[in-house]
DNA sequence: ACCATGACTCCAT
DNA sequence: CATGGAGCCATGG
């Protein structure tokens, strides 16, 4: 499994976001090279664990929505490991404004 | 090579 | 706000 381009891109992307701040999907497609790769990075996320490697937690949708099928124990870990970090989660959502990595 | 699937996103109704 | 359709791309059978 040496899928050393896109996997590796997206992974990379998602490991760079800062502690306390989230990106989208569709903006780590985009960073990664093209918008369409928004389904391949949530695949990536789900399909390579590497748990510990990839704060998955720091990836939510284009509506600043947590991942509906988070799969290191659903949405609440999520939540929780995000408001560990400083970021505030509100009924499942996250203020992009405040705090979706930005450039 | 084709078809089906998916942690997505956007737009229309 | 909910639902549906279309667009995008990679992976696996």
């Amino acid at each position: 499994m040496e899928s050393k381009n896109l996997y590796d891109k997206i992974y990379k992307a998602v490991m760079s976001i800062p502690s306390g701040q989230v990106a989208t999907y569709g903006q780590i497609a985009v960073m990664t090279g093209n918008r369409g790769y928004a389904r391949v990075v949530g695949n990536a996320l789900h399909k390579n664990p590497a748990p510990g490697i990839i704060p998955c937690h720091r990836v939510v949708n284009a509506k600043g929505r947590l991942a509906p099928h988070f799969a290191f124990g659903g949405a609440g870990e999520q939540q929780r490991l995000l408001e560990a970090e400083g970021v505030e989660v509100l009924n499942g959502f996250v203020d992009l404004e405040k705090y979706q990595m930005r450039n």
